[in-house]
DNA sequence: CGTGTTATTGAAACCTATCAAAATTTGTGG
DNA sequence: CCACAAATTTTGATAGGTTTCAATAACACG
């Protein structure tokens, strides 16, 4: 338990007071509009541009806002929300879902710190998705009128929110080929490793983690009900594949999960 | 037969012969590099973005150019080419397919004309998946870092790109769902009431079409076996849902359809 | 007009869902 | 800090849907 990595509250929010600026549409939704520290935050790296000029650095900053924190359980925004910013999520994780009509839901995502969310507005103007979060987690938020802005004058910002929605693309993609192709323990196997080296990638042990999501909101994600993840972890166990204690799980054997 | 509507050879092209230009690199994979002419387009609503001055079509008219033919089961990328452009189907339509290590592959798109292909290669600069011709087809060629340059200079080019993306990633969360949580006549339905609302935004019968795909294309976009997509278009034939002939596809009642 | 591809249909096998019950963990208020 | 209630997880038995294998039929192409 003791050195187990948590993708949780990374660092201390730097806490400048400032008064809401005048755009009563936006401070209704950000009541503390605070400028981000973008040079001091440890997710830079994942979701800031390379390259910037330390004029351009600052101009960028100058239009990220820091969020009150996002309850756990609560929603950083709805479906049919009327898409106004992207966010970056600073500390915490979330997951994205996806309500058909006749409410049967899906789960379309998990982001952890460094990842972005609501990309999903972009193209009617309106969320097609619930983000919610998995824990208590902070989020910077980025109006993107003015961020399009930047892009149009900053050609490293153009091409980060290219590769950042181009990303987006490609994520999906494989998720698609996962359920599209992959049995039911391939893909938990994949899940698994998809986490873990996204938790690598963000400086925590690949090998043991918590898992914030419930294996109802797994099974969501993977296509498949949470009984039969439940099996899936039970035949790793039993495979000496990993070692799961509820929500901790230890990563044993990875590249015999990659070859499930 | 007589008034099926085909989604391929819309308008002749324009033969504006015009020597290659100096680029090399772009020239090898562009034989004859020929402005394109968006304004006499049938499909420019759907491809193009609305509100530019004619001075500003012109230019975005300039760094556009049509491809000669791309055959039936040729590729207009794959998978790792190195990403340079982005395509528009000018006629006929395409499949794109993600390929696995261990050979599996799964159709991950179908694109008819007017739909937009490349977007994959956004994020890394490589193609992420293949895209294949499933009928002898035309694509007008949009240099990537050209159309960037644009974006930076014209704010609803910029935003046509964006909602390109953006479009992108909504579709693909909507084929997740559809995976994820969806049976096998539920899927096959969706699958057909897409279509024909596609062909329906493009002027054609949303009722009456052929399918440029076969069955096990079908399958593997959605998930499932050729066998089972040819059990559920006859279940659907006795149920007087649908009117299928191998190809050639009736839809009897579309309400129906949406209700399985 | 044959030949290879594509589509249809049936029967059996297999995987995952469903239903159910017990065990465990988490959250909350006393 | 404990105790209790609620939520989550595990495991088993059975049902159901999809795949697999196989054989035939229809179609497309040279």
């Amino acid at each position: 338990m003791s050195d187990v990595a948590e993708y949780s509250e990374i660092m201390p929010l730097q806490r400048v007071s400032r008064p809401a600026s005048g755009n009563p549409a936006l401070t209704a939704s950000v009541p503390a509009r605070r400028a981000a520290r973008c040079s001091s935050c440890t997710m830079r790296s994942i979701c800031m541009p390379q390259g910037l000029t330390s004029a351009e650095l600052e101009r960028l900053e100058s239009l990220i806002c820091v969020s009150h924190t996002i309850k756990h359980g609560e929603s950083l925004y709805r479906a049919n929300d009327s898409f106004q910013s992207i966010y970056a999520v600073r500390a915490g994780s979330f997951k994205t879902v996806v309500m058909h009509r006749d409410g049967r839901e899906q789960v379309t995502g998990f982001q952890l710190a460094g990842d972005s969310l609501g990309l999903d507005g972009v193209c009617s103007g309106r969320h097609s998705c619930d983000a919610i979060a998995l824990e208590d987690s902070k989020v910077c938020i980025i109006p993107f009128h003015l961020l399009e802005v930047m892009c149009r004058e900053v050609k490293v910002v153009q091409q980060h929110v290219h590769r950042l929605m181009g990303g987006e693309i490609v994520r999906e993609a494989t998720l698609m080929m996962l359920l599209g192709t992959m049995s039911a323990d391939q893909r938990v196997a994949a899940f698994l490793l998809n986490l873990s080296g996204r938790l690598k990638t963000r400086g925590y042990s690949p090998a043991e983690f918590i898992l914030r999501m419930t294996r109802e909101e797994i099974g969501s994600y993977l296509g498949m009900k949470l009984e039969t993840v439940s099996r899936m972890f039970s035949k790793f166990q039993k495979d000496g594949l990993v070692d799961t204690h509820g929500k901790q799980i230890r990563i044993l054997d990875l590249e015999g999960l990659a070859r499930v």
